[in-house]
DNA sequence: GCAACTTTGGCAACCGATTGCCGAGGTTGT
DNA sequence: ACAACCTCGGCAATCGGTTGCCAAAGTTGC
């Protein structure tokens, strides 16, 4: 199996007349041979089968028509989107994508980028968990782009905050809530800091008392724990990180006798494709992740400054189902 | 920004006072040098931070260190337990893996294949949609292993569907089922032609009248047709192709007023994640994707013969929930 | 008709590793 | 004490492209 000697450019050479960097220069420079000699290539590695060595070319050019995204726990269905929208925009620009998975975990984040090393063009980073110095020396070695953090100035795609959970708050206090509990993600998470802080910025403006709890790992199992914790601090409404846990949440309540939304409203982060599955179907700030990805390739090919300002923020809007409804005191 | 230049083997060399090919051994080559040199050559290496550069090693040993997947539809939630799987194994092995995505499209998979010639040790295609000739030429230049899809004697892996689909015959006909259709998936997918097999195969042997509808390509909103075409057979079960397509059928059910399981059961493939949180909780054979993604990434780095055999059967079994129940006739 | 310039193809160095081969120095056997 | 052998480091070729430089051929201007 696979032992036929792949055609080189020096084959293509010979068959076609021409010397070897003819047909490089065929092929990658456009206007440098005349558009006779290129037909000859062209038709000389079409008869042969030939495709380029991708090492050879990188190892000389530095050039490697690839781009690694890095997830924070490849598990979580909010990347799929993210993947597609990434994925197709790099084939398109004849890039392939690596996806690699940190499994949420610092030491394998950096293990996985030292091994791309010189493999890959460059990073995008989806949820880093690694320190903002740490981001700032990997900025100082490689093209990076980061997704749902910022760092100035380090070229960035984020989800907005502010906008969705405005309409978080605004949806929960016309609901009549007044004690909300926050389910925060985990520590390491810019995301979940960045959504207290755009929480638990507007609350008082909305009447609402806010409540962190936490953190918990982002998964359905630990929304058990979320829920109780939640519970404890006696609220009326649970925000949850994401939508896992929030999954989580509305089923230990739903064990636990605790009505979903009579009782408590719980609002989730991402709308992922489960979210309109539950039963009840999640109420959630949903995320343009398609877009999101797409975007942070075409930072990465296109340096920033000319096409694109450095960060750029994408709004999200306010997915209303039947998990939230009006609270105890209104 | 990213242009420090990388130290090389000859920065090691010089610093170590040795040799690059000596550096280079001392790496690759257990034993070749001595333990004294060894450690000056890591020590040197340790201090510059040398990063061995991939490309250069790949033009001149053809080894690689990178595996490719390939995903018929990297939306379906079933690959997320197998990426993970095969993420896991080809990381302790020292392997990345790249993932790239077929998007259920002949073509596209095959422009990714071409892509990446010359980039991979190999390819694990799941669920490809190319034709049997066209997996055979391609066995002949590349390494390659099949993921639910059987083609002696291309090394496989595949959920065992004899033993989960007389699960599932078994299961309709105890619950009084005698007319059971089955929404087909692609025209191009194996999968969809084994499971009808299967359950074709033994629905005599357990009383029931089996009917093929569709094809349907796999989603959530393709359900809606699926289930339409189900009811026009006027069976009291549906088999579904997949989970996605299950779940699109439930919930096509719900909205035409026909209860689930009380009118009409529903039975899927594969478990995925969201099947659980359905409502009602779908019934499902259950795969060991993680499992697979792990066998089949063992299958490409070690050739078969020795250690395994080329065609390896997972075995499935039925998760019994509340999408299927006791038929109109029993 | 000749100088100046442009177009186009070839030569050869280079990217950074791996690896076959050689030989210096040390070890073992008798 | 000498031959045979082993250990271990270095030299240099090699993988398959890219690219700087050069020169032959063709164009243009006056």
């Amino acid at each position: 199996m696979g032992s036929v000697p792949e055609p080189t450019i020096y084959d293509v050479a010979t068959r076609a007349g021409v010397a070897a960097s003819t047909v490089s220069r065929a092929f990658g420079v456009p206007g440098r041979v005349s558009e006779r000699t290129r037909q000859k290539v062209v038709a000389a590695a079409e008869e042969l089968g030939y495709v380029p060595n991708p090492h050879a070319r990188a190892l000389q050019s530095g050039k490697h028509a690839t781009i690694a995204l890095m997830l924070a726990d490849i598990t979580n269905p909010y990347f799929f989107e993210l993947i597609r929208g990434a994925e197709q925009r790099a084939r398109v620009a004849g890039n392939t994508l690596v996806i690699v998975n940190a499994e949420e975990s610092r030491r394998i984040e950096f293990e996985q980028i030292q091994g791309l090393t010189g493999a890959v063009d460059g990073f995008i980073l989806a949820a880093s968990r690694l320190s903002d110095d740490e981001l700032r020396a990997l900025a100082g070695k490689h093209r990076l782009v980061l997704l749902d953090r910022e760092l100035p100035p380090i070229p960035s795609v984020v989800r907005d905050m502010r906008g969705g959970c405005r309409q978080i708050l605004e949806h929960l206090s016309s609901l009549g809530h007044r004690e909300v509990a926050y389910c925060s993600g985990p520590p390491t998470s810019w995301m979940s800091a960045e959504r207290w802080a755009a929480l638990s910025g507007g609350a008082e403006e909305h009447g609402l008392t806010l409540r962190r709890v936490g953190p918990y790992a982002p998964t359905v199992a630990n929304g058990a724990v979320a829920a109780d914790g939640a519970l404890r601090a006696g609220v009326t409404a649970v925000v949850a990180h994401n939508d896992l846990l929030a999954i989580g949440i509305v089923r230990r309540l739903r064990d636990r006798g605790v009505a979903v939304p009579e009782d408590v409203s719980v609002v989730g982060f991402d709308d992922i494709f489960a979210a309109e599955l539950l039963e009840p179907p999640l109420t959630t700030l949903g995320a343009p992740g398609a877009q999101a990805g797409r975007l942070a390739v075409e930072l990465l090919l296109d340096p920033p400054g000319r096409h694109h300002p450095a960060q750029l923020r994408l709004p999200s809007d306010l997915v209303i189902r039947r998990s939230s409804g009006p609270g105890s005191g209104g």
